[in-house]
Formats: structure tokens, C-alpha cells, sequence
DNA sequence: TGACACATACCGACCAGTTGGTATGTGTCA
DNA sequence: TGACACATACCAACTGGTCGGTATGTGTCA
């Protein structure tokens, strides 16, 4: 019937369609409460098809985790929290866009590694070792920016960079908990705010902007 | 053989030693990855106590969250930090306490209902309600150190206490996330360092002590 | 060009073990 | 005697994982 058009929908693939599914499912309900039949179900595609992309589930874990970092570091790749010239401006800037990305369901705003490390790192290494790089590697952008600032602001022998950075992940880390505990992105926002705030006595920086 | 002496070890009941049991393993590998059999197994009592005791596992969570509510309300209840006269230095040494506690393996410092509250948020309210009730509860803890302080240093009208209460435990739930990627306690301490930075900076403290 | 060899992607029935949960029995103590 | 605390035996549904098979490329060489 169709003519030569290369085909409908893009073929997507099994592998794609359920590294895409395992992000909506394992952060609604973590990575041990969802089955591979879940998964094949979601993604529609047969547990065959599982099998041949994935050796086991822990390796679609595994592949879920790297599939968050390449996701999550293009979207802050090409943020504009990037484009302010001075390097603090950049780093309240990324925390405002942290802020800005607490919208809609609480599923949809919290981090997939966050939430599998904490049911995996006694039960799988190999998953512990994927999120922790996607947290670690995150942190890392922020580095630079947090070193620029530290000279700048004279405040170089009074930082860790990389402590500073990896605090922020923490603090996002405990936003999302409090959120799922309270079941919205407020008290989230209201860390994060906090989060700020300290960056900004750190600095030196007041509060009006 | 032995005489009437009462018992060998106290009998402590099937329910208490399930939900002993609960606490460490829960923690260890997360509440759907811990069965029945193996929760039973761990306790030495056999399945049929367990139900006798909780009408469903999902009730067991609930139970857990609880138990662990009053396990560690009587913890920081009698613990040192409320000795300062001063409500700064009380709120510090809460901080400072809690760093203390970040010792030993991963799986004996973390949060349990922080922990469940990650995997249950969306397929079981009751647990979700339990584990919030005892974030905010112990959160509620710090109020009022938080408000007196707040007074006391004349800056009332910049705080929100029970918002820099629930930060701590924001806080504290994210440095255990990373503490799991990991591996240890470290970066645990770290992020409690920031913590306590950041109170000390809002209150005009000096860094010295 | 076409035929052969092989690879990749996927299907879906099937398996053994485990899951949460139930039904019924038994010992103990007031 | 009866209520309670637990034990034993069991079950249906589901779990992650395997297996034999097929359909569709893709590279190679005459």
C-alpha cells in the first residue's frame, strides 16, 4: 500500500523504546518494583526483544543509567544558564534552572540514578558504579564555573570546587526525597532556595539581584 | 533442663523482631526487594507470624516507618545536643551530632523511611504518609531552637524556620544518596559541613567556634 | 547480477523458582 | 474452655531468564 517511504513512525528500535520506557517506570516506582513484563509492555515490544538488547534486568539498569547521563547532559549542555559572563551569575543561574525544571509530577522532575542507587548499592555494584558516574559527571560541569567564581570573588582558599559542586547535587538529591514525601515540587523549590542562598553568603553576594 | 527462669533471651514477640529485622534490611537493599520469606528468615519466626501480625507487607511498611519514627525520636530525644544554653549553638550541635552519627558501614547510617519513601511514593499512600510524618516530625524537632535563635540574633524577618528545618533533613537525606553512589561516608560529612556553613553564614557567626 | 554465508533483530512459548498471601493446626496460658 | 500467638503446609500468580525459531539485512565472491 505504502510507497517507498522509509517507514511510518521511526523504527525507534526495541533497545531505544525501552531504555525510554525504563526512565518513566523505574522513577515512578523504583528499579526492583518493575518487572521486565512491565517494561516489554510499556515499551511494546516482547520480552524476546529484551533479552537480545539486554543480558539480564541489571544490565538494563545499567544501560537506564547511561541512557539518563547522555539525556540529562544534552539538555544541560544547551541550557541558557550558560550564557551569563560572570562565572557566579552562571552557577545562581544553574540553580535557578534546577528550580525552573520542578514542574509537573513528581515523576517527572526526579532523577532516575538518584532513585535507583539508593534500592542498588548493596545489591548490584555495577548499577551503584553507573549512577554514581552520572552524579559525579554532572557535578563536574558545575566545577569550573564554581572555580572562576572562587578566584574572582577571592574566595579561592576558602572553597572546595568540587565539594561546593557535588553539595549542590546533594541538596537536589534531598529536594527530591522531601518532594515524594510531600508529594509536590514545593518544598523542592524551597531547598533549593536555600541552596542559592548559601551559594550567594559564600560569595558575598547580597540578596537583591 | 534449664530452670523456670523466665527465658533465655526475652521473648521480645515475633512482631518486634520482625520489625527489627525490617529496619536493617529494608535499608540494606530497599523495601520491594525484601521479601516475606527473607524478612521471616531474618526475625526466626515463620511466615505465619508474620501475618498474624501484619494484615499485608505493604502494612509492614508502614509498621517500619513507625517503629523507626520512635527508635529515633528516643535517640535525638536523650542526645547531648540540646545541652547549650545558647539556641544557635543548639541548632550547631544538632548538625554537628548528626555528622557524628555518619559512621560505619552505609547501610547503618542511612534513612529508612527516606529510603522507602523513594520506592513507595506512588503505589502505596500509607507508607508515603508514614515516612512524611517522620521526615517532618523529627524536621519539627528543630523549630523551635531554629525560631528562639532567629529571635535571638535579630534576624526573624529573614528566616522561615520550620523551611530551614526541613533543608536539614533535605540536606542530610541527599548526602546519604551520594554516600550510597559512593561507597562511604565521606562525602556524607561534606555535605553536612556545607550544612553547617550555611547556618553559621545566615546567623552572622563567625567561622571560628 | 545473483547466490550463498552469516549477522542482527525480534518473536512468543516455556521453565523453574519465588512472590505475597491463605487455611488450618497446635501449644500455652488465663 | 477459649482466646491468643504462633507454626506448618500450601497455593496461584508472577518473577527473571531460556530457547527454538523467523524475517530481514549485509558482505562477499564468482
Amino acid at each position: 500500500m505504502d510507497s517507498i517511504r522509509p517507514l511510518p513512525n521511526p523504527p525507534a528500535g526495541a533497545r531505544a523504546k525501552l531504555l525510554d520506557a525504563a526512565l518513566g517506570i523505574i522513577r515512578t516506582k523504583g528499579f526492583s518494583a518493575t518487572s521486565v513484563d512491565e517494561l516489554c509492555a510499556a515499551a511494546g515490544v516482547t520480552k524476546g526483544a529484551f533479552f537480545h538488547h539486554f543480558q539480564s534486568k541489571e544490565a538494563l539498569g545499567v544501560a537506564a543509567a547511561n541512557h539518563w547521563s547522555i539525556t540529562t547532559s544534552e539538555l544541560f549542555a544547551t541550557a541558557p544558564y550558560h550564557a551569563p559572563a560572570d562565572p557566579l551569575d552562571r552557577v545562581l543561574a544553574y540553580v535557578d534552572f534546577r528550580t525552573a525544571l520542578l514542574e509537573g509530577g513528581v515523576e517527572e522532575f526526579t532523577c532516575l540514578v538518584g532513585t535507583m542507587v539508593q534500592e542498588s548499592y548493596q545489591t548490584s555494584d555495577i548499577i551503584r558504579a553507573a549512577c554514581e558516574a552520572s552524579i559525579s559527571g554532572h557535578a563536574a560541569t558545575l566545577e569550573a564555573d564554581i572555580s572562576a567564581a572562587a578566584v574572582k570573588y577571592g574566595i579561592a582558599d576558602q572553597i572546595d570546587p568540587a565539594s561546593l559542586a557535588l553539595h549542590t547535587q546533594a541538596v537536589l538529591q534531598g529536594a527530591f526525597i522531601l518532594a515524594k514525601a510531600k508529594g509536590g515540587a514545593d518544598i523542592a523549590r524551597d531547598s533549593a532556595a536555600h541552596l542559592k542562598r548559601y551559594i550567594m553568603l559564600l560569595f558575598n553576594r547580597g540578596e537583591a539581584r
